[in-house]
DNA sequence: ATGTATGCAAAGCATTTGCATTGCT
DNA sequence: AGCAATGCAAATGCTTTGCATACAT
């Protein structure tokens, strides 16, 4: 399984390297969402847009509701995050790894891991005048302690 | 892929036959509940909460929503029911078919279909301490017209 | 200056809840 | 009477929206 940290950049990546990343999809690089990306692609671990306003509230004041949905919804847009409804609950959940993957739930502890195409594959046998385009998979589980 | 109606009953349930089935899993037969299954088994395909109001509101007068609530949260309990949280929309829907199974979304015309586990298989290759025990598959795609 | 981004507050929407009322048994 | 079920309306929680202000080029 991969773990969602994996993806992520090992160390805190600079603020001039969010604004290549952000320049780079063709997003304006404001400070505001300089921030949201600080903490989504370094710290964030599927965080949700409440857990992202938390964070600014802290690191960033002042920075509004309104903002931090925007910038989300941009940041989808671009292809730098992925938007995940998944069914526990009802909540958004944002996902750094855009890359096709799918989602484990340890039922435990409520934390969401990534799982590879190699460790969950998906064989269909559906009729032939069904094309399907997107597949998304959710598992839930246990993680035994050793 | 099986079409969701399949599983329905062919024929409109009685008024005797749904208490029956209410009886059966321990739920008391009240006017409302057996008029919210009646739409539920026998009309309705993956309805809302809000399908559910609507038809209430033209063949139940005076159902209000809390009783729709309750009564879908009472059917689940009582394992009549699936609740899906599905990632198109940001609503809860009903699902009869309690059997394990996937969905198909048709994008085009946003209708849902149920999938058999034969139509879509899922091998796991997980990591030896995760213990999966629950798999939900959503696929989205279009439906050739031949 | 001109357009884009932001902040604030309010609105939306599905769902849940509290509580008084109704209706069985 | 006693208890469960219902109806009504308000509350909740997440997300979206409208609009005025601030910012950058």
């Amino acid at each position: 399984m991969i773990l969602s940290k994996g993806l992520k950049a090992s160390s805190p990546l600079t603020t001039a390297q969010i604004e290549k990343r952000l320049n780079d999809v063709g997003v304006s690089a404001t400070a505001q969402r300089i921030a949201i990306c600080k903490y989504i692609l370094c710290e964030a671990d599927h965080p949700t847009a409440e857990d992202i306003k938390n964070w600014t509230d802290l690191n960033f004041p002042k920075l509004s509701r309104a903002t931090v949905y925007n910038t989300l919804e941009i940041l989808v847009q671009a292809g730098l995050l992925k938007e995940l409804k998944l069914p526990h609950t009802g909540k958004i959940v944002y996902d750094t790894n855009v890359e096709e993957h799918f989602h484990f739930l340890d039922s435990a502890t409520g934390k969401l891991f990534d799982v590879s195409p190699e460790e969950c594959q998906v064989t269909l046998a559906m009729p032939k005048d069904i094309s399907v385009q997107g597949v998304e998979v959710f598992l839930r589980g246990k993680i035994s302690i050793k």
